[in-house]
DNA sequence: TTATATACGGAGGGTTCCTCCGTTTATCAA
DNA sequence: TTGATAAACGGAGGAACCCTCCGTATATAA
């Protein structure tokens, strides 16, 4: 017998100054979508991008309908799970600026970096709008990745720990034709050797 | 009881001379196979890339068991139905000179180019080899295209309907930048009337 | 014409999708 | 602290889809 009592006064539909005021969100509805975005990540990465939508909510611990609540479709979970991927990126580069040498904060997150190209290529055929580079996503995604690198770079320059005649979109341009290009396996421990010879040359004066 | 019989001798296995004679394929197969990549392009322009299989195989009007017999998996209709549109697109070059002058055959097949990019559009989600520009598949069909267009402009310019100084892959570039960028509804119409204007301004003189 | 390799069709079992609704729980006013 | 209530939860169930399997039909070659 749960029906709502029609006709009764709401609580919170309208303060006395006009204002709407929205009940902060439930915290087990918080909860249980940052956990169905990080189990969402871990299994597309596992079994690519056709794991089963049923699966990601039995791997949370959720009910299906509690993963259709929060992503009616799938190409929601998937954008998620990408503007998550591109945001902690974005944000690992002052956060490794914090704790570490400018070159070092770098050459980590140079190395990052392969690991969001791989979400990405993992996602690409799930998620149309990655795979229309022209597309709003794509574009901001792009610009908050280069701020980051551009940032690491002037900081390592500042430092005098790398040469000063770099450009930074250069050297993202570098990550992404490592990155991108190949479809071989064992891409990955290719790029990132390139990148470690990359760095010795970024460290060597002109 | 329609068990082989098992032990008898096989008629076709081996020749005298050590050749396999390769009994020629059933024309049914042949017509039923060109029947399903037709159905299937029609299928996903109108429907996108998630048509379902049992649809295609019901409007193309054989069983659902002979999809899967030429087409194994959904990938490989999708790659069918692909490559044919390459190649037509290819192909409808040499046809159009053959038929028209020079310069309204250049005009044409720039139209013709738009449907095929559509297509691209549609199918890219559903194939992952196209998204992946450097796969072997893009690279071939790339260079179809690329002979294509330089075959047009080489006669249009032999005949001296369009301006001389004009490179082959510049225009392919243009038709790229009018049809790939754009994602809002109504890019095909915009695509055209580019075209239309790009003609003009190879007709004149420089 | 006959034998047979080849192709055809579609029933059926397993999987996935997604909605709907009865139940549970966090929040807020009193 | 204590209801009252909006918000969130879980999962059963129907529909759609995928794909295999095998009995039947037919084109081909002798």
């Amino acid at each position: 017998m749960a029906g709502t009592a029609r006709g009764r006064v709401l609580h919170n539909s309208q303060e006395a100054d006009g204002t709407i005021p929205v009940r902060k969100p439930r915290v087990d509805a918080l909860r249980n979508r940052e956990r169905l975005i990080e189990v969402a990540k871990q299994a597309f990465a596992e079994n690519g991008p056709h794991v089963s939508l049923d699966e990601i909510a039995r791997r949370a611990g959720v009910g299906i309908g509690t993963l259709y609540r929060h992503f009616p479709t799938r190409e929601m979970i998937v954008e998620a799970v990408y503007r998550r991927e591109v945001a902690q990126l974005a944000a690992a580069a002052t956060r490794l600026l914090a704790t570490m040498a400018p070159a070092a904060a770098l050459h980590e997150w140079m190395r990052l970096f392969v690991d969001y190209i791989a979400t990405k290529k993992v996602m690409a055929s799930a998620l149309g709008a990655i795979v229309d580079c022209s597309s709003a996503l794509y574009a901001a995604s792009g610009a908050q990745i280069g701020e980051a690198m551009v940032l690491l770079v002037n900081r390592a320059v500042a430092a005098g720990a790398i040469r000063a005649d770099i450009d930074p979109i250069d050297l993202l341009r570098a990550l992404v034709g490592f990155t991108l290009g190949n479809t071989s396996p064992g891409w990955q421990a290719s790029a990132l050797r390139l990148i470690d010879i990359l760095m010795d040359g970024l460290r060597a004066q002109p």
